[in-house]
RNA sequence: GGCCCCAUCGUUUAGCGGCCUAGGACGCUGCCCUCUCACGGCAGUAGCGCGGGUUCAAAUCCCGCUGGGGUCACCA
C-alpha cells in the first residue's frame, strides 16, 4: 500500500516558477500561443520566472523547423523567458532529446526506491489477460507485474525480451486542487501502473515532463485542458520523485480551456486561424492578437476589453481564468488588432507598415528619399482606417505606382455615375490653374467647380477623381492624397481618365 | 463504456445570494457625422439549458437530468 506524502509547493509570490515547453510539432498554433502567454504574463504579474524548454522526445514528429518557428513565435509575439532555449540557466540542456543522461539516473533513483519496476508483457499479451480474466479490454494493463518473481523474471529475460518500466501508482484517490477549476478527486483505480520507459531505455513524456519541472523547479503549471486526465498520473510520479528525493515538492496545476474553432471542435492544426504565422501575415500585430487571445478565458474588468501587455501583467491571475472553452472568433479578433494599431505611435505603425508593402512588391528593398517621403505623408491617413496592416497594399499602393500599374478594380468603375468624364474633366481644369495643391486648396477648388458649378452632390463629384487618380472606391481622404502624388501627376492621372470616359 | 471537465446574448466576457427589469465588447440593424472607407456618436437586436431543492431572497449554493468536450498508448 503506497500512499501520497508529497506537500504541495508553497510558492504564492516571487518564487514562482511557471514554464512553456511545447513538442515541436508543426507550425505554432494560437492555442499553443495562449498557453504561453497565460504563463508569461503569470511569471510576470508574480515577479517569478518564466521558463521556456522544448519537449523533442518523439524524433518521429518533432522538427528543426517547428523548433525554430516556435523560438520565432514567441520572439515576435514578445514574449521573454528567464531561462530555457538561447538564454540558457542553471537547468541546461532545455532541450529534452539533451538530456537523456538525465532521465537516466532518475530513473536508476526510482527504480532503485522501488517506485518503478519492469514490466515484460506486451500488449497483446496484455489484452488477452483481460479477456481471460473477464476484465474489460479498454481497462489496459493489470498491475499484475508488480511483484513479478526472479524465475519469472528471468524466464522472460532468457526469452530475449526487454522490459518497458512502469510506475506503481498510489492506492487511493488523488485529489488537487485546480488553479481554474477548483478541488478535483479522481478515484483510486482510475488508471493502472502506466509506462514511463519503453524496452530499450527510451523515457516517454510521462516520465520527462514531471521529471524536468521538478528538476527545473517548476511550482506552477498551466497547460491545456487536455492534459487534465494526466494530472493525476503525474501527482503519482511527483511523489515517487519525492520519496526517492529527487523532488521536493508537487507543483500546482491549472488546465486552461481549449481555444475551440467551428462547431464543437477544438481548433485543429486544419484550420487556417489557428496558424499564427498566418494571422501575422495577414498584419496581425503582435499588441492585437495577444489581446484577443488574453480575452479568451480572462477578461481585464467588466467594461473594457482593449489593454496592453503591461496591463495585462499587472493584472493577470489564473485563479480568474474562465473554465470553459472559447471559440476563436476572427471577426472580433481583427476588431481589437483593428483597435490596437490605432493605438500604435504613429511613427511605429509607420516603420511596421514596411514589411507589408515590401513583400507585396509596392516598395523595393530600399526606400527612395520620395517613397519614404509618401509613406510618411500617407501612413497618418491610414492608421485608423485598416485592420490588418497587410491592407495598407491595397490603400496605399497607388501613391507609389506609375499611372501605367494602377488598377482599376470593376466595383469601383461600375459605381460611377454617366458624367464621370465630365466631372473628371472639369476637375483637372479647376486644378490646372491652382498655384497652392494643398489639402485645403485642393477641397476648396474640387468643391467649387464640381458641387457648386456642376451642381454635383458631393458624393458624386468626388467619387469619379478617387477612382481616376488611384483606381479604386476605398482609398486614404482624397484631397490629402492628391497633395501626396502632387499637381503634376494628378492632372497626369485625371487626363488619362478624362480620354477614356 | 469508465473516469474527468464544462454550461450567461450568435460569439466572447462581467456576475462569485439581495446593487440584475443580467452589464461590456464583437457581430448585426437603424440614425448622425461625412469626399469614399473607416473612426467617432446615438439608438436598437439578443442570453442565465431543464428539473428539483436550500434561502425571506438564486444567474450566483446543493442534487439530478440533458447537452457538449476531454481522456483512457510502449504520442505529446
Amino acid at each position: 500500500m503506497s500512499l501520497i506524502t508529497a506537500p504541495v509547493t508553497s510558492a504564492t509570490g516571487s518564487d514562482i516558477k511557471v514554464r512553456f515547453c511545447p513538442s515541436p510539432t508543426g507550425t505554432p498554433h494560437v492555442g499553443l500561443v495562449r498557453t504561453a502567454l497565460f504563463n508569461w504574463a503569470y511569471a510576470r504579474k508574480t515577479g517569478g520566472k518564466f521558463v521556456f524548454r522544448i519537449e523533442d522526445t518523439d524524433s518521429a514528429r518533432d522538427s528543426e523547423e517547428s523548433y525554430h518557428q516556435i523560438v520565432e513565435a514567441l520572439r515576435w509575439l514578445g514574449m521573454d523567458w528567464d531561462e530555457g532555449i538561447d538564454v540558457g540557466g542553471p537547468n541546461e540542456p532545455y532541450r529534452q532529446s539533451q538530456r537523456g543522461e538525465i532521465y537516466q539516473e532518475v530513473v536508476e533513483k526510482l527504480k532503485a526506491s522501488g517506485h518503478i519496476y519492469e514490466s515484460y508483457l506486451s500488449a497483446e499479451e496484455i489484452e488477452a489477460r483481460n479477456l481471460a480474466n473477464g476484465r474489460a479490454p479498454q481497462l489496459g494493463y493489470d498491475n499484475s507485474e508488480r511483484d513479478l518473481s526472479e524465475a519469472d523474471r528471468q524466464r522472460y529475460i532468457a526469452e530475449g525480451r526487454q522490459p518497458a518500466l512502469r510506475l506503481r501508482v498510489p492506492d487511493q484517490d488523488i485529489t488537487f486542487t485546480d488553479l481554474v477549476r477548483g478541488e478535483i478527486t479522481f478515484p483510486a483505480g482510475s488508471f493502472p501502473d502506466f509506462v514511463v520507459v519503453r524496452p530499450g531505455g527510451q523515457p516517454l513524456y510521462t516520465l520527462v515532463n514531471p521529471v524536468d519541472d521538478a528538476l527545473m523547479g517548476v511550482t506552477h503549471v498551466l497547460r491545456g485542458e487536455d492534459l487534465l486526465s494526466s494530472t493525476p498520473r503525474q501527482i503519482a510520479l511527483y511523489n515517487a520523485m519525492y520519496e526517492a528525493g529527487i523532488a521536493s515538492f508537487i507543483p500546482r496545476f491549472g488546465h486552461l480551456p481549449f481555444v475551440m474553432g467551428e462547431g464543437n471542435k477544438k481548433l485543429s492544426k486544419r484550420n487556417p486561424e489557428s496558424n499564427l504565422f498566418l494571422h501575422r501575415d495577414r498584419g496581425f500585430i503582435p499588441e492585437g492578437l495577444l489581446n484577443y487571445l488574453a480575452l479568451l478565458g480572462w477578461s481585464i474588468s467588466a467594461d473594457r476589453d482593449i489593454f496592453s501587455l503591461s496591463e495585462l501583467c499587472e493584472n493577470f491571475d489564473v485563479a480568474n481564468v474562465n473554465p470553459n472553452p472559447a471559440r476563436f472568433d476572427q471577426k472580433k479578433a481583427d476588431a481589437i488588432n483593428a483597435a490596437q494599431i490605432r493605438l500604435l505611435d504613429p511613427s511605429d505603425f509607420e516603420a511596421r507598415l514596411i514589411p507589408y508593402l515590401q513583400s507585396a512588391g509596392v516598395l523595393g528593398k530600399q526606400l527612395s528619399e520620395r517613397e519614404k517621403e509618401i509613406l510618411s505623408m500617407s501612413a497618418p491617413l491610414i492608421q485608423e482606417r485598416i485592420t490588418v496592416l497587410s491592407e495598407a497594399v491595397g490603400m496605399l499602393g497607388f501613391l507609389f505606382e506609375e499611372l501605367e500599374q494602377i488598377h482599376f478594380e470593376p466595383e469601383a468603375l461600375s459605381g460611377l455615375p454617366e458624367n464621370a468624364g465630365d466631372i473628371v474633366r472639369a476637375a483637372a481644369l479647376a486644378l490646372a490653374s491652382l498655384e497652392d495643391f494643398t489639402t485645403d486648396s485642393i477641397q476648396a477648388a474640387l468643391s467649387t467647380a464640381l458641387v457648386d458649378g456642376l451642381g454635383e452632390k458631393p458624393r458624386n463629384a468626388f467619387g469619379p477623381v478617387r477612382v481616376a487618380i488611384s483606381g479604386r472606391r476605398v482609398t486614404p481622404p482624397l484631397f490629402e492624397s492628391m497633395e501626396i502624388l502632387g499637381k503634376a501627376e494628378v492632372l497626369k492621372r485625371l487626363e488619362a481618365f478624362a480620354q477614356s470616359h
